[in-house]
DNA sequence: AAGTGTCACAACCGCATGTGC
DNA sequence: GGCACATGCGGTTGTGACACT
């Protein structure tokens, strides 16, 4: 497209950012604010392109990052996650307070592979290594939760699937769910459906029709049987789904899906700060 | 102690997407 | 609708630290 670069590289630094720079960097977003990454190198004092600082403060500067190990529990949502939405690491930081996509992604690449490696799983599938596939496996997005995940989080798409589908994940629990690295090679993969994930998804019927601009909360539709309001939908229409997966939480917690009047669509409305 | 291999992670790069004109 | 620009995302690379021989 004829796209001037984003920076002039003949005079920008590169490589890892000194100290002073971090300082720079901080100072000036503690002031200004975050946005305006073009212009923010020049306005800050530094000689790195906009993408760069923009990196440098997501993935390293910011002040709510939890940094240090990856926990037990944060391991396993990620593989969870993962399972549910393939490389989509943003969507999976979103759901992980304090992690970077790009921490995500490295830890995945160097820790977690190995560990369902270990388990007998592929990475990339989340099938048993040895599970005979006549057909090439489904994306691990499923019914493209990755995009109608993303489509919430951005608070759009008033276009909405035709049909939805439970986001019922082959967990191949079976093969891992001890921790002592063994599979359950051999045999048939069991397919198990994880219901303990919660996608913040929003997925309404053909007939819905939508309000654009929604407030920037996350909406769900899902089929947890604790919604309230499931069977209030009128019969003419489709059943509305509500996919609430208890994700990060506890599997007693009761899912707050509400049908709207009118609208044949369930909403699971959480504020943000829950989310991140 | 030196050389080599491996790991972990920060940073870069190219492309996709969103937005305003 | 098309273009240019800004930003976001995911894959890849570079490099320092550490382990091993």
């Amino acid at each position: 497209m004829g796209r001037s670069p984003c920076c002039e590289k003949a005079h920008t630094n590169k490589g890892a950012w000194t100290k002073e720079e971090d300082q720079r960097l901080i100072a000036y977003i503690q002031a200004h604010g975050e946005g305006c990454w073009r212009s923010l190198p020049k306005a800050a004092g530094l000689l790195r392109c906009g993408k760069s600082c923009r990196l440098r403060w997501i993935n390293y500067l910011r002040p709510d990052l939890k940094r240090g190990n990856f926990t037990e529990e944060e391991d396993e949502l990620i593989i969870k996650l993962h399972g549910l939405l393939g490389n989509k690491w943003s969507l999976i930081a979103a759901r992980l307070p304090g992690r970077t996509d790009n921490e995500i992604k490295n830890y995945w690449n160097t820790h977690i592979k190995r560990k369902l490696l270990s388990r007998g799983l592929d990475p990339q599938t989340h099938r048993p290594l040895n599970a005979v596939s006549p057909s090439p496996p489904p994306p691990p997005s499923l019914f493209s939760a990755a995009a109608a995940a993303a489509a919430a989080q951005k608070h759009e798409s008033p276009i909405v699937p035709d049909v939805i589908v439970a986001a019922a994940v082959p967990k191949a629990e079976a093969a891992y769910s001890t921790d002592d690295g063994h599979s359950s090679g051999g045999e048939a993969p069991t397919q198990h459906y994880d219901l303990d994930l919660n996608l913040d998804l929003s997925i309404s019927l053909p007939s819905y029709n939508y309000s654009p601009r929604r407030s920037p909360q996350l909406e769900t539709v899902s089929n947890n049987s604790t919604c309230t309001g499931a069977g209030t939908a009128s019969a003419a229409y489709a059943q509305s789904v509500c996919l609430c997966y208890h994700l990060g939480f506890q599997s007693g917690d009761a899912c707050t899906c509400q049908a709207i009047p009118n609208q044949h669509i369930f909403r699971y409305i959480r504020p943000l700060e829950d989310a991140q």
